[in-house]
Order: C-alpha cells, then structure tokens, then sequence
DNA sequence: AAGTGGTCTAGACCACGTA
DNA sequence: ACGTGGTCTAGACCACTTA
C-alpha cells in the first residue's frame, strides 16, 4: 500500500478497505492470541488518522476476529464456540445435570406490563424470576432470566425466606413437564446488568434468545437469554450429524467470490 | 439534562448515557417513522460533539431502535419482524409452495478448500450452489448460498446450458428428501456482495445462519444465509404456540431493573 | 513510568435525497 | 441549493496494564 493510494475510483471507504487488507493479513500473517501492532502504530503504517484505522478494528472485532484489551493490544481472536441450545436437558433450570447453568438468585414480583403482556398474565400478577449465567470452561457467555408465573407452581408452600423459595421454585421448575418451546434470535446489546454478568462493557453486542416454554399447551415460562455475540455461535442441533470441520465465522460462499 | 450535567462521579462514558436518555426519549417521545431532530442539532443540545453524539445512535441503531437515512435523517425503527426459520418448508429451495424466497442464479464450481471441507468432500469436488434471496413484503430480509455436491444429485443429466441446469438443479433439490437439519447462528457483518442484495451499505450487521442438510444420515447441503439484523428476528418455531405479544428488541428483565 | 486501547473534541469535506 | 447522515482528520486526555 502506497501512502497515497492510487484511487481506483471505487467509492469504498478507507476504513472498509483497511478491514479487508487486515482481514488478509489476520488470515495469513498472524495466529490465534498473537498481538497486532498498536492502534497509532497501523494508523501511521497505512497512513489514516487513528480513528478510522479504529472504524476497521470495530468491524473485526463486531466479526469476532479481533478481540482488543485496554492496556494490552489487539488480538488475534479464537473461533467462536459452538454453544448448543437444543432442548429442555440443555436449557431447563433446576436440573442437576446441566453443569452449563450456574444460578444466581430467584426473586418473586409483580409483573411489570410489558413482562405481564409476554407471559400472557394480568399485570402485577406475581412472577418468579431466576436468573442464571452460562458457563463454558469456566468464563461466562450468557446470562438469562427465567420468568414463570407463580401461578404455574401451584404447589408452592406460601411464604418463605428468600433462599428457600429460592430452592422451592427452582425444584418446582424441575418437576414442570415442559412439551415444547419455541425461540427467537435477535442482535442487542448488553445493559450494564448483563455486561458486568457477561464480564464486558456495556454496549457489548449480544445475540438475544427469547424462548418461550409451553406445558399442556399453555405457556408456562419465558426465558430471556443473552449470549455474547463475540464468543458465540448458537448451535440448535436436532439430529447428531456429524460435526464436521465448523464453517468459520466469515461465511464460505465469500471465499468463492 | 443540564448542559453541564452534574458528574455523579461515574465512569459511565458520555455515549452511553446518551444513548440510556435517547432510548428512554424513543420509548416515550417519539412513534414509529418518525423523524429526529439532526445529528448537528442534538450534540448541540447535549453539549457533545458530534461524533459522540453519533456514538450512541450507534448503539440504538445496532439494536434495531433507529433507522438512518443518508440525505434524510434519523427515523424511529418499527419492531423487528419475526422470520420464520422453522423446517423443510419454509426453507427448502425449488419448493414452488415457498413464496418467501427468490432464486437469484445457479451455479457448478470445484468446490474451495474450505467449502470442501465444511462439506465433506474432496477438495475440487463439484458443488451446485443455488443463490438465493428471502423477500418480506417485497423487501430483501435474507441471501443465502446453499451448496449441494453434484455427487449428491446423481440423476442430474451431463453438460447443460447455464439456465438449463440451474432449472434441473432446482428440480433435484425438490425431490431430494431431507429428513435432518442443524443450524447453528453467529453474529456477522455483510460483506459487498451481499450487502448490494440486502440493500445495506458493506459492513451491516448481518445475522449468520448456517444450516446442515442431511439426507440418509448423510450430509446432502450445506446452507449459509445472512439475515438483516437491523430488521430481522429469526423464530424458531417448533410448537403452535400462540403468538402472544411478541416481547421488544430490548429484554423484558431490563425494565424491571 | 511507559504503553495500550477507550473516549472525546472541533472541525472539514463528501454522497445522497429533496425541493 | 440545501440539509441530511457518512467519512476522515489531528489532536487531547483518560483508564487500564505491565514492568
């Protein structure tokens, strides 16, 4: 790249043109965890104000390709791993063997309208909330809250102290016979709540699952999941096929191009 | 908001609690399609300047709150619309019954290293690839590029004219029965080719579908499909479950905190 | 103390859409 | 012609990490 830059008359923007170099360069020159040049040094490398050479990093990084620490550098980032949400034995709470799940606390209030709309409950009806963080190798990716109307826990002992509702519902939620669950996705960011959960900044991209859980045909729960957006792909297997070499984050028909 | 605004002590950047009184001006100021004053006009009444001003439109506009318009200004977003995902249905190509999707081109070429791979098959291998675009309401959501290996459509007549074949391929792809499919969904940007389809400038957040076809236990296609993200909400939908008020863009939980 | 990325500024010019 | 958002600049200071 000449300082200058011969212009090829294309009214491609400078920063969408450094993406695609560093992209190249990302996939040839470095490897996995290796540490780019700093910020003032790649502005002044290819001749651009630090801001837009910053307006390229933005997108790796929105990509998953660069993960950039305050005080250390840019990174080459890892793949994104695969995290399966297939069906009620990865995603229901209360269940023992889901070592993914840690629960954080589970609290019990009045529906606010818009929750009370989404469960299909008069407002202010009594809901519990749990809410839980996802773990995968010991960093968390997701959080979520778990909303179920107390009246579908019927079977509830009546008041109690925090941490033994607490226990009481999440076992309630264990015996409930879910039959089915329908989701949605979604790209959000994350609140301060979630970010500090999810150890990122907030404004952090997350992809947002809402799932809404049926039981006889009604709906009994509504999760509110999410997961970031820079260490994750959401995997929804149904049948075992065979989990040959992951498709990496770029999609493959663009390497045909 | 005072222009100075007292400082309560907080490392909380300017943009991002911009973006907190912006979003909360959207909810209870504004209707969808409605227009903002410009960007000039609000760093002005905030007291910023104008890139951090645009920082937090950012934000609101990778949420899906805010659409811009160059050369028209700032508009109040309508709500995602829910994108149907669910099976062969809706998203098997050559169905004449799916009118969600409009095939753009077909072609055959030695399958890259890495499609190769993702495939399963040997490198150089010939691979249809059916491009496609998804309409709603006319309007581009969604490309996708769905790679079948020839070998997996064994009764395909030889050499064949361009529009011949991609008819012929399309016919297949109908009468193959798929009986198993894995997605799995990633955050993404758009990149030129697709972008131009999707009507978005390059570098539009894009949600990355990727859907493993089986047939016979065996992996028969490969889909890869960038869905608008600033417009989109993938839904997966497994049971009939009644479609309540579908819950906002932003999660339920964060209004009751 | 030195180096990194994160934030913020005040300005400039451009591309686009409308009148 | 004018107003809009999109891009880009050259600088400044801050927060964080490591040595």
């Amino acid at each position: 790249m000449g300082t200058t830059g011969q212009l090829t008359a294309v009214p491609e923007p400078k920063y969408w043109h450094l993406r695609t170099v560093l992209l190249r360069a990302i996939d040839t020159e470095f490897s996995i965890g290796q540490i780019l040049p700093n910020e003032r040094e790649l502005a002044a490398r290819f001749g651009v104000a630090r801001a837009t050479l910053r307006q390229a990093l933005d997108q790796l990084e929105l990509e998953g390709r660069l993960v950039r620490r305050r005080g250390i550098g840019t990174l080459i980032a890892a793949p994104r791993v695969g995290v399966p949400v297939n069906r009620q034995e990865e995603g229901w709470p209360g269940a023992a063997r889901s070592q993914a799940w840690r629960t954080v606390d589970c609290t019990t209030a009045p529906a606010a309208r818009r929750l009370a709309e989404a469960l299909g409950v008069a407002e202010g009806a009594p809901v519990h909330t749990v809410r839980r963080v996802r773990l995968v190798q010991g960093r968390a990716v997701a959080t979520e809250s778990l909303h179920v109307p107390a009246a579908a826990l019927p079977h509830l002992p009546g008041f109690r102290a925090e941490s033994d509702r607490a226990r009481s519902v999440l076992r309630q939620l264990e015996r409930l016979e879910v039959d089915g669950e329908s989701r949605s996705v979604e790209l959000g960011v994350a609140e301060a709540e979630q970010a500090a959960l999810l150890e990122r900044p907030p404004g952090s991209p997350v992809l947002v699952m809402t799932t809404q859980y049926a039981a006889a045909g009604r709906l009994v729960a509504l999760a509110v999941s999410t997961y970031r957006a820079d260490t994750c792909k959401l995997t929804f297997g149904e049948t075992g096929l065979v989990e040959v070499t992951p498709v990496g984050a770029t999609p493959v028909g663009a390497a045909a191009s």
